[in-house]
RNA sequence: GGGCGCUUAGCUCAGCUGGUUCAGAGCACCUGCCUUACAAGCAGGGGGUCACUGGUUCGAAUCCAGUAGCGCCCA
């Protein structure tokens, strides 16, 4: 029996349904004991922090989209969910929380402060969990993972000894970037540099010798009371007589050397460079250099400490500044001050200026683990879509620094590190002494966590058992795509890519899709404090799961940015709604369910031009959606999709076929709904990938009772054979036929309601006249014209008034006494007489030119040739209708 | 300073290997329609020197070089 839809599609009522069904059947779960070739993919697992955003919809829709994708074709398919503990950020949060109650994370003994944060995180964690699955997501999760688990920790633990042990991992004395917020060393990478405005402060330090004194400027005039010499260039002609000699550090009254370095730079500032070695990276090498004294004036918070003398002991870094600004100038000794631009180092997370610190770090080698790395991206073994990112890749890698891994946080994994309070020994080790193993004296572990990454890097082995040689590695790695923005190539990628060749000896996955950034239709990154940030699941509740995945594919370009707004939704809501209408379409003319459990071979139906035609479209959409979700073109399957279901399916093949579904016999309606469902079921197919929710839904009522579930059925593979290359030209030139003779109407002010009489005249060499002498085909034109009757006339025949149009040699003339307003008639000949004479003449100086008929190719030459021919013919028929009104 | 990307209709973007997909789509706009799937719709229409300047070519939105503007990354 016809099963009613409702008249516009609700997602509520169909998305959560269908996603409780999928679970049940466990169709999300994969076998690693399977014979089937394995797809898989492991999430790129987000942040605890927080809920998802709009760039968590896209990219774990693209990954869907893969899975999904993969799943149709047959394969074994994994898709590893999760999420990262996130360090800094997760630490971060609760921090700030706890400081609205006035608190700090030293009001807590270490273990119940992180115990808050498991809160925090175990709470994130299943929202963000809950979102995956409310978009869609046919993530295994039996297989979930954390960053945290017993399994993950054990692999940075192992980790962490084994480089220790080959010498790759060391504990150094080192500027690093320092948040005084979080308290902790950052990774170069963690540190976000701006533009900032701000001054040169020019300074004199008198000679120790009163011989003069010498210029120094900085930008960070607090710094100068850790100075232990000042650095002049030794080619420089102006100071080389200097060097040797001593300065009087102002305020702190000491005596520093005045050093040759060539790195001093001769255009910058004076010459003469104040070095802090222990505050600046570039002075902390001219130190070692020279081996200068290293003074640390500046306590974790950024507050000075004694060492910066009496004046500024205690106070903040901005605050000390100004104390020395005011106290050069008391002295004398402040010469000038600058405008200035520059570049200043922030935290990542905590959004405050770092500060280079001097302190004790771990650090990992980086270059024996990048060239291997390398060579695979270059060899093509791992490839980048799109391959630009390639050069971004290798220049990181080509100049990587040592990481530094150690974060004075509490949350994430401890340093496997192990000291004795009595001898010195110290080693990394994957079980917890007891004691010293060298003198028996107490032992006690660092007190620092390792960076995120340093857990993230493992993630694509680590979430299937690494160190544990488990099946789920011996089936599913190493896995295919990675989907991620190309902001974490560096934290993520590259690292990911260096850990897998070190420890499992193999690339962690062949293709790395690069997706765009979300940012508002301004342009502007999605921000909180913007306000232009959405929340995912409040559109999801307005427009629905699927809407939003379609219409984030529908305009998110290949490798660019994504301009986002929720105006540009309505078309994945549209589209939604217009399928959901079709499928209604369909299914209210199914009065007998028999049909639906055939297996229809269009090839042994008796079909009309319309049907082969829709089955060629539809066989073409098929490839190419294949070809470009291969090619990573998401926005390009999208458009294809729209189009033949839109245009192609909904505008002219159900248009066309209603006649046979109404007025026909019992057999022509069922070719035409045969051929209707068929396409439909095969369009869901390719559509499911992008819209799982409503293509189930759909699905269900149009397949045979033994036919799989959508999300199970097999990927189309449609062996359409029917018919010639001509059935696309003929219908075309139905198409054009239909919409000409609409225009008219349209341009002519023919009430809609009209039924006109169509008089044709044509010779039998003409396409357009073939066709419209086939009764079945001049039905088409008569339903979706409204034309009460077609007669084909002899040469001298033509009705006065008429309206005119030639399409492809064959004349058409609307007779409309009365209806028909002679001047519009003679002015719309006019328009399209000019019109047509520019492409002729166009075509005409193409085909005069001699170059041109030498040298393109015949075919193209030809082709203008009938181009011209072509439009000659119309042009002079068009000129003749014309004369009659004249 | 080095690298990468972008510039096509009012807006957002397609346009692959240079020529019948060549100037396109959606939104917005104009006209007419509640036509028994859909007004979140149907039919028709207007609108662009393809950033600029050169070059290659019979032929350039497309390839090359340069210029300008915007954006991102690295130092």
């Amino acid at each position: 029996m016809a099963v009613q839809l409702e008249k516009v599609y609700d997602p509520k009522h169909v998305e959560s349904r269908w996603y409780a069904y999928w679970l049940e059947k466990n169709y999300f779960h994969a076998d690693n004991k399977s014979l089937k070739k394995p797809f898989v993919i492991v999430i790129p697992p987000p942040n605890v922090t927080g809920i998802l955003h709009l760039g968590h919809v896209l990219n774990n829709t693209l990954q869907d989209i893969l899975v999904r994708y993969a799943r149709m074709n047959g394969f074994e398919t994994l898709w590893l969910p999760g999420s990262d503990h996130a360090g800094i950020a997760t630490q971060n949060v609760v921090e700030k929380n706890l400081r609205k109650a006035g608190k700090t994370r030293y009001d807590y003994k270490r273990d119940a402060f992180v115990n808050i944060v498991w809160d925090w995180a175990n709470k994130h964690k299943s929202i963000i969990l809950s979102q995956l699955r409310k978009i869609g997501c046919s993530c295994d999760w039996e297989r979930e993972r954390f960053t945290l688990d017993k399994g993950l920790s054990d692999a940075v633990r192992q980790v962490f000894v084994n480089l220790y042990q080959k010498g790759l991992i060391y504990r150094g004395r080192k500027i690093i970037n320092w948040c005084p917020v979080s308290q902790t060393a950052l990774s170069d990478e963690e540190v976000i540099h701006k533009e900032s405005r701000g001054h040169l402060w020019y300074f004199n330090y008198p000679l120790a010798d009163g011989t003069g004194h010498l210029t120094v400027a900085t930008t960070r005039p607090e710094t100068m009371l850790g100075d232990t010499a000042v650095a002049v260039n030794p080619k420089d002609e102006r100071f080389k007589n200097l060097i040797g000699k001593n300065v009087v550090l102002p305020i702190m009254n000491r005596i520093i050397p005045i050093v040759g370095d060539d790195f001093v730079d001769l255009e910058f500032g004076t010459g003469a460079v104040k070095v802090t070695p222990a505050h600046d990276p570039n002075d902390f090498e001219i130190g070692e250099r020279h081996g200068l004294e290293k003074i640390n004036i500046m306590n974790p918070d950024a507050t000075m400490n004694a060492a910066a003398g009496p004046l500024v002991d205690g106070k903040d870094r901005f605050e000390a500044r100004k104390i020395v600004v005011a106290e050069m100038e008391r002295l004398g000794l402040l010469e000038k001050i600058e405008d200035y631009t520059h570049s200043v180092g922030f935290s990542e997370r905590a959004g405050v200026m770092v500060e280079p610190y001097l302190s004790d770090q771990w650090f990992v080698k980086m270059q024996p683990l990048a060239e291997p790395a390398i060579r695979v991206v270059d060899e093509g073994k791992i490839k980048f879509h799109p391959g630009r990112w390639v050069k971004t890749y290798d220049h990181w890698m080509n100049n990587v620094r040592d990481w530094c891994i150690s974060r004075q946080l509490w949350w994430g994994h401890r340093v496997p590190v192990f000291y004795c309070t009595r001898c010195e020994w110290t080693d990394a080790l994957t079980e917890d002494p007891t004691s010293c193993p060298q003198c028996g004296g107490t032992v006690y572990q660092d007190p620092d966590v390792l960076d995120t990454w340093f857990s993230s890097w493992l993630w694509p082995f680590s979430t299937m058992g690494w160190p544990e040689k488990t099946v789920d590695l011996k089936a599913f790695f190493p896995t295919n795509t990675l989907v991620t923005a190309p902001d974490i190539i560096f934290f993520w990628v590259a690292r990911m890519i260096m850990a897998s060749l070190e420890f499992m000896g193999d690339i962690p996955f062949t293709d790395v899709y690069y997706t765009g950034l979300i940012r508002d239709m301004k342009g502007r990154k999605m921000s909180k404090s913007l306000g232009n940030s959405p929340d995912p699941l409040e559109l999801v509740e307005k427009y629905g799961a699927d809407a939003l995945r379609y219409g984030i594919m529908l305009i998110a370009p290949q490798g660019q940015d994504i301009l986002f707004s929720e105006e540009r939704l309505e078309a994945g809501r549209n589209f939604m709604n217009k399928i959901w209408n079709a499928s209604r379409f369909i299914l209210m003319n199914i009065d007998d369910d028999s049909i639906l459990e055939e297996s229809v071979d269009p090839d042994k139906l008796s079909l009309t031009l319309a049907d082969q035609w829709i089955l060629i479209r539809l066989k073409k959409t098929v490839d190419k959606v294949e070809k470009n979700l291969k090619r990573f073109r998401f926005d390009e399957v999208a458009r294809t999709i729209y189009d033949f279901v839109w245009s192609d399916y909904c505008d002219w093949y159900i248009e066309l076929i209603k006649d046979r579904l109404y007025k026909k016999s019992a057999e022509v309606k069922r070719v035409a709904l045969s051929v209707a469902i068929f396409t439909l079921k095969n369009v869901l197919k390719i559509l499911h990938p992008y819209a799982p929710f409503i293509t189930e839904e759909i699905y269900q009522h149009l397949k045979s009772s033994s036919e799989p579930d959508i999300i199970v059925s097999g990927w189309p593979k449609l062996k359409v054979s029917v018919g010639d290359k001509t059935i696309e030209e003929k219908f075309q030139v139905v198409q054009e036929m239909i919409t000409a003779l609409r225009t008219v109407r349209s341009e002519m002010n023919i009430p809609p309601s009209a039924q006109l009489e169509l008089l044709v005249r044509g010779s039998n060499d003409q396409l357009p006249l073939q066709l419209i002498k086939d009764k079945s085909l001049a039905e088409y034109v008569k339903n979706l014209v409204k034309i009460s009757e077609v007669r084909i006339v002899t040469s001298g025949e033509k009705p006065h008034p008429a309206s005119t149009i030639v399409v492809h040699g064959t004349e058409f003339f609307i007779p409309l006494e009365g209806l028909i307003d002679v001047d519009a008639e003679k002015q719309r000949l006019e328009k399209e007489i000019n019109r047509l004479r520019g492409l002729v003449m166009s075509i005409k100086s193409k085909l005069t030119n001699q170059d041109f008929l030498k040298k393109a190719p015949p075919s193209v030459v030809d082709r203008e040739k009938e181009k011209e021919q072509f439009l000659r013919e119309q042009l002079v028929k068009l000129e003749e209708n014309l004369k009659v009104f004249v």
